[in-house]
DNA sequence: GCTTCCCGCCACGGT
DNA sequence: ACCGTGGCGGGAAGC
């Protein structure tokens, strides 16, 4: 994977970086593309001698190259000039002083996705990808005091771990979502009051100091997690009395999962961090620790998991960061499933949710914190031995964790979040460019995925199919509610031993925000995923469990989450500690305390109802800016899901009308941004009595390429529709969906539908297979639900369907050894941001997932492999995307 | 003029 | 003494 450093001196070669974007570089002669790296010389050695050797000109030059091309190719055009300092080299330096990279482009958080991107989001379990930090430095051209500030903060979020010297493993995001929700629940502990409570900024800050001192006792110098690797012997190594900016860096996450608005100011957050706060701070250890937030908010950003804003104050405007990640974290959701199985949980939930959607949840109880959670060895450990120990039970021992009641309370839960996420998106929306309107619309197609530049996009995540399903169902529908087990089944393919808890119950699909229509038959099935979200939602394989019932999902900004599904084996077992922690997460939805209040009305979730005015003022957040790319889509779909669905597509449309995207620049938006998910959604329509058995889905919204493409395309007739068995819905989440699908973009996909309609196989499922019958081939193409199967379930295959549904996900087995044991369906997603909007890339892709019926998945290891191709290719341009929509910030 | 944050000095702790 | 780490803050780019 490691890109090789160019060879000195050699006319540099843009393309070698993966995504190496050919127009780019007109100049480079040298053969563009993969040109197999000069192999002799490590990355590092070639830079370290050169570099040595270089006059200190020539050693400015070099490093400035090196930045370059990782930018290149991480940022489409950004730097349109760029291109020219190959040539600096034999010509002039004036050239190389023009292009010279201005300080954004050696930013931190460039730095930090060209890092990222050079590792999956989700590595196979089975490879341990290590990482140099002398040859990172190198290749990336930068120092080695670089790399330390990334990897600490990286180290912070478990996405890598120190393995010796120099030396570090890189494990992706798999445990991100594990580690978030450590986090969150640590910060609940100690920030929560705080949080409970409405307070000015200033309060705030008064109230942080001082219950610092109260709850973090002796947290204060220890990472709030250790995630230090226990077996090395490195223990005391990584004790090393600092690593303060790994700490800084949890707390500082910390910050914005408790918050209710999840916006933090850097103030407040130098304030709370500021070790043990004295009242009076120091004016320069204030300044020295914004400094380091800056550092560490770089990072984040580049990670997806905050964006940039401002917070307008009284005093004025001031910089601030929200946190776009995920808010839910599926706790081990598995236990819902283990849970009765003779029950039908769908049911309840449904009703629970319907009626209790309105309600805030309160279902959830604040867990206790685990007790490993601040010696994170235990979760180290478990990781670690997951990681290991592919098959460990730890599956099992979470599903028993939960009760049914959980489930429901969960689901519940999920639903007013949901709705009320929705309902704060919506107000925001109008701010909010990223809003995920737009970008159900398809106008902004780019949008969304901006947030979860998941830079190292992982080729492919493989998901567990259990997790990925959440149904929620409405107590209305008849035909939701399927047996237990086999919706549990369904939803639980991939793992058949351990699974059986988790197949009882219902999965949440991370991934799709769950919105149920209180009567109506009608329903809307999301699908999309951003992959901006963040990828953590997935669970991992051995997450699974636990998330399931948090399913963050549905939750708000996260609800769409990128590629939740590749979950694969991953080492998230640790995690498993927690079982019973429930979140509190829920509740933030509710309550718009935000650590930072903004003085703005708007800002305040509350501002909902005053979508346009409220975010304005308080938050400025990039509105209008198409490419934002921000993750805040996921939210806005959910959000709408509470309305009523004309209401739905009113608001749709009105926000598809924010007129800003002109399809072009969508499309160029799309272009880099290409992997913009969307959600996909679709509607369902109650069975009448002739078809009990089956259900339609239609698609409600368009592909956000759609738009662009509609204008080619008729909007016509083809409606994208599904037929699918009732049972098999059972397994999907219901979504009510946000978006609708406008008007405008409705045009569903009409480049794409000559393929797709045929396409859909009645899988050897027979009567319970979940038959998918389009005319037209219309899903979105990220969304394309596919069902997938776990084909060595025997039992069930039909109900596999999965919540893949979200997005066109491929659905590939996985080796079980990969997967913890368990057979596992690795789920492509077919980097819908990637895809985006050029109608060629778009089409194939998803139309194939999107048909895919368990039966055809048969071959999903050939499916996903083409994905996984795209994927890449998508995630590159995600990143690309990004780092534009980031770097103006 | 303020915000953002790059850069690299330098110290700490281990070997 | 050397090296890996990483705290720290000067000062400049960017706005």
């Amino acid at each position: 994977m490691a890109p090789k450093t160019p060879i000195k001196n050699e006319p540099i070669d843009l393309s070698k970086q993966k995504g190496c974007t050919p127009e780019r570089n007109p100049i480079t002669p040298v053969k563009i593309i993969d040109r197999p790296q000069p192999d002799p010389w490590t990355p590092t050695t070639n830079l370290k001698i050169l570099v040595s050797a270089a006059s200190p000109d020539m050693r400015d030059r070099e490093k400035k190259k090196e930045l370059f091309r990782p930018i290149e190719n991480s940022e489409q055009s950004d730097t349109p000039d760029s291109l020219q300092y190959d040539i600096v080299d034999d010509s002039t330096v004036d050239e190389f002083e023009k292009q010279r990279p201005s300080r954004k482009q050696k930013s931190l958080g460039l730095l930090c996705q060209k890092f990222l991107a050079r590792y999956p989001n989700y590595p196979l379990s089975t490879e341990k990808t290590t990482i140099s930090l002398d040859e990172v430095a190198s290749i990336l051209g930068v120092e080695r005091r670089r790399i330390y500030d990334i990897v600490n903060v990286l180290e912070s979020l478990q996405l890598v771990s120190r393995v010796a010297k120099n030396q570090y493993c890189w494990h992706g995001r798999h445990n991100l979502s594990q580690t978030l929700k450590m986090l969150q629940e640590a910060g609940e502990l100690q920030y929560g009051e705080l949080m409970t409570s409405q307070f000015k900024e200033q309060d705030l800050e008064y109230k942080f100091g001082e219950r610092k001192k109260e709850t973090i006792p002796d947290s204060q110098d220890r990472p709030l997690l250790d995630f230090s690797e226990p077996d090395c012997t490195s223990a005391s190594a990584n004790s090393r009395k600092d690593k303060s900016l790994r700490i800084m860096s949890q707390k500082f996450v910390m910050l914005f999962l408790v918050s209710k608005t999840k916006i933090v100011t850097l103030d407040v957050a130098a304030k709370i961090l500021i070790e043990e706060t004295q009242d009076t701070v120091d004016h320069s250890k204030f300044k020295t620790k914004v400094r380091r937030l800056y550092d560490i908010a770089n990072v984040l950003t580049s990670l997806g998991l905050i964006k940039k804003v401002h917070v307008t104050e009284e005093r004025g405007r001031k910089p601030a960061f929200k946190w776009i990640g995920p808010v839910e974290f599926p706790e081990r959701t598995d236990e819902l499933r283990g849970h009765s199985p003779t029950s039908d949980p769908l049911p309840e939930t449904q009703r629970g949710a319907c009626a209790q959607y309105q309600t805030s949840a309160t279902g959830n109880q604040r867990f206790t914190r685990h007790a490993s959670f601040n010696s994170a060895q235990p979760c180290e450990a478990a990781r670690r031995k997951v990681n290991s120990e592919p098959n460990s039970p730890r599956q099992e021992r979470q599903a028993c964790i939960v009760n049914s009641d959980e489930n429901c309370s969960k689901m519940i839960n999920l639903a007013a979040v949901c709705r009320q996420k929705i309902e704060e998106d919506t107000g925001n929306k109008a701010c909010d460019t990223e809003t995920i309107l737009s970008s159900a619309k398809n106008s902004n197609i780019s949008l969304p995925f901006s947030l979860l530049p998941v830079p190292g996009d992982s080729d492919f995540c493989v998901n567990p199919l259990p997790q990925a399903v959440f149904p929620m169902v409405q107590a209305d529908v008849p035909s939701f509610s399927l047996p237990n087990g086999i919706s549990s089944q369904a939803s639980h393919p991939s793992t058949p031993a351990a699974s059986k808890t988790e197949n009882g119950k219902p999965t949440l699909v991370p991934n799709q925000p769950f919105l149920c229509f209180p009567s109506s038959s009608l329903f809307m099935l999301c699908g999309g995923l951003q992959e901006n979200n963040l990828s953590e939602p997935l669970p991992a394989a051995g997450d699974l469990g636990n998330r399931s019932a948090e399913a963050q999902a549905p939750v708000p900004p996260t609800a769409c989450q990128k590629r939740s599904s590749h979950k694969c084996s991953s080492p998230s077992a640790p995690v498993d500690e927690e079982p019973a922690a429930k979140k509190q997460v829920l509740e933030h939805s509710d309550l718009p305390l935000s650590l930072v209040v903004p003085k703005k009305p708007s800002e305040s979730p509350k501002a909902e109802s005053s979508p346009g005015s409220g975010c304005s003022a308080a938050v400025h957040l990039e509105i209008n800016r198409p490419d934002l790319a921000s993750p805040a889509a996921p939210e806005v779909a959910n959000k709408e899901p509470t309305k009523p669905l004309d209401c739905q597509e009113k608001e749709k449309q009105s926000q598809n009308k924010d007129p800003d995207e002109p399809p072009p620049e969508n499309e160029h938006i799309s272009k880099e941004n290409g992997n913009q998910p969307f959600q996909p959604q679709y509607l369902y329509v109650q069975p009448t009595a002739g078809l009990s058995s089956f259900n339609f889905l239609f698609s409600a919204n368009q592909a956000p390429g759609a738009i662009s493409l509609a204008a080619n395309q008729l909007p016509s007739l083809s409606v994208p529709c599904v037929m699918v068995p009732s049972a098999a819905l059972a397994s999907f989440p219901l979504v009510c969906s946000p978006s609708f699908s406008n008007p405008l973009s409705s045009v569903p996909d009409g480049s794409f539908s000559a393929a797709a309609s045929t396409n859909f196989s009645v899988s050897s499922l027979a009567s319970t297979t979940p038959v998918f019958i389009s005319t037209t081939g219309v899903v979105t193409p990220k969304v394309s639900p596919a069902p997938s199967v776990d084909p060595q379930q025997p039992a069930h295959p039909a109900l596999h369907l999965s919540p893949v549904l979200t997005r066109s996900c491929s659905a590939v087995k996985l080796d079980s050894s990969v997967c913890m044991g368990h057979p596992v369906t690795l789920l492509k997603l077919q980097q819908p941001s990637s895809a985006p909007l050029t109608p060629k890339s778009i089409r194939p892709a998803h139309h194939e997932a999107f048909f895919k019926t368990p039966g055809s998945l048969g071959d999903p290891v050939a499916w996903k492999k083409n994905e996984g191709n795209q994927t890449r290719n998508a995630s590159s341009v995600q990143r690309r995307l990004e780092i534009s929509s980031t770097s103006p910030d």
